[in-house]
RNA sequence: GGGCAGGUACCCAAGUGGCCAAAGGGGGCAGACUGUAAAUCUGUUGCCAUCGGCUUCCAAGGUUCGAAUCCUUGCCUGCCCA
């Protein structure tokens, strides 16, 4: 197999568009025969500053483009943060801070080094070019696009039809998005199939300021944990990379069966017959496992899988509850009693006292393995003593007397 | 600049003077069940509390015994006309 086939075949793997397939090849052929690696882009916007599975994707793309001797421009898009993606969004997004924003930039850059390989990535800031960019020369980026051919984007069409506002400086984002293109030369852009508007405006862009158009490579979206919109943070249906072993592991147990098969086809390379073949609640702590090894070492992945077994499983107290508390006889009625709504709300586990009773009366309490459903009873409690309350499905609290 | 329609709890959305802490759906939480925190079913979902009380329906004022509902002003959004 040549060098060029190699190449494209893992360049295509699990994408969804390349566009153009033709620009790609001879692209590709070119950098082969000058022995010049291809500029290759991907943005990544800094709302969030946790990276999570759906990021991986498409780092995963850029990791192969690694691999192959390119160069990979990992761009944090810290002027476009302040703007917000209007992508399938269907209101305007809140601005954020330049702190926040510079912040959220950190995290990134400290996280995606668990899959590139800080030696070849080169990281970029688009304030770089765009906070010393002219008024003159932004009205002149802002003439290459007509208002009719941005209310084409589904999510702006929308907003629009349905009467919902759509400010000025959205438009702004494509277009400075495409412009990162120009400003960074990029042979190739990398995205979600989402993004496929804003990655095809740097194609545009790039021939309205004499370069050649970049290649457009889409990658599929992953579903966040609810198993329908696609992952994000500002949703909160996430499995973050720095999410701790435990939490990580839980949340993957938490996914629909259907959606579990998704996390095979895109985070791993596992044969998905062999996936469909076993048991979906093993197969499930499989793929749990694969992942907290992969970017919290295997040693957390066994230890996550055992806590989870423990605590969900048979149903036991963990070795390792959520809280300790600690109370002094000053917390107690008379000095011995305390009632139980109060005494779940000292953990903090719930938002309020009113949560706390209705979660009593729904049998919601365990006080060391005993279910407590009177939302008026009291404890009398033991100085020295500590006891172990289940708090709904998943909270658990140590709570001690101390004289 | 003129005309019109809107702003209700985490989200969507009903409610147009008392029966409204506010229908319904989504989401969340809990219980049952289970193969798991999946699916399904049931309950619950402002705060504090024993009856009961307290603070909410964009904001500030006003009318009224009584307002999410009526009036005034302001802020915000959309549409139409210029």
């Amino acid at each position: 197999m040549s060098e060029l086939s190699r190449q494209l075949d893992l360049i295509h793997r699990g994408v969804v568009d390349v566009i153009q397939e033709v620009e790609l090849e001879s692209k590709l052929a070119r950098a082969l025969k000058e022995h010049r690696p291809l500029r290759v882009k991907a943005g990544f916007d800094p709302t969030a500053p946790d990276l999570h599975l759906g990021h991986t994707v498409l780092i995963h793309k850029l990791k192969h483009f690694q691999e192959l001797g390119h160069q990979v421009i990992f761009l944090i898009g810290d002027f476009t943060g302040m703007i917000g993606d209007p992508t399938g969004q269907s209101e305007t997004r809140v601005a954020l801070s330049k702190e926040k924003v510079l912040e959220n930039a950190k995290t990134y850059e400290r996280q995606i080094f668990k899959i590139l390989d800080p030696a070849k990535t080169v990281v970029e800031f688009n304030s770089r070019w765009m906070s010393t960019m002219t008024a003159e020369a932004l009205i002149h980026l802002s003439a290459q696009y007509s208002v009719a051919r941005m209310l084409e984007r589904d999510d702006f069409r929308k907003r629009y039809a349905e009467q919902k506002p759509i400010s000025i400086h959205e438009f702004m984002y494509p277009l400075v998005q495409g412009y990162d293109s120009v400003a960074l030369k990029s042979d190739v852009e990398l995205g979600g199939t989402d993004q496929k508007f804003n990655l095809l405006m740097g194609r545009e862009l790039q021939r309205d300021y004499g370069q050649e158009p970049q290649v457009v490579i889409t990658m599929p979206l992953l579903e966040g944990t609810d198993g329908v919109k696609k992952m994000s943070k500002s949703v909160g249906n996430y499995i973050a990379l720095e999410d701790a072993p435990n939490d990580m592991f839980g949340k993957l147990m938490s996914i629909s069966d259907s959606l579990m098969l998704r996390y095979y086809e895109l985070l791993t390379t596992e044969d998905l017959s062999g996936v469909r073949a076993a048991h979906p609640m093993e197969a499930k702590q499989t793929l749990a496992a694969l992942i907290v090894n992969r970017y919290h070492g295997a040693e957390a992945g066994q230890q996550a899988k055992a806590v989870f077994q423990q605590k969900f499983q048979e149903r036991e107290f963990p070795s390792e509850p959520d809280v300790h508390v600690t109370l002094t006889l000053a917390d107690l009625r008379e000095g011995q009693t305390i009632s139980l709504v109060d005494l779940v709300a000292k953990t903090k586990l719930v938002p309020s006292k009113s949560e706390a009773r209705r979660l009593i009366i729904q049998g919601g309490l365990e006080i060391d393995e005993q279910k407590q459903s009177d939302a008026n009873a009291v404890l009398t409690m033991v100085t020295g003593r500590s006891y172990r309350l289940k708090i709904g499905r998943r909270k658990f609290a140590l709570v001690e007397l101390k004289a």
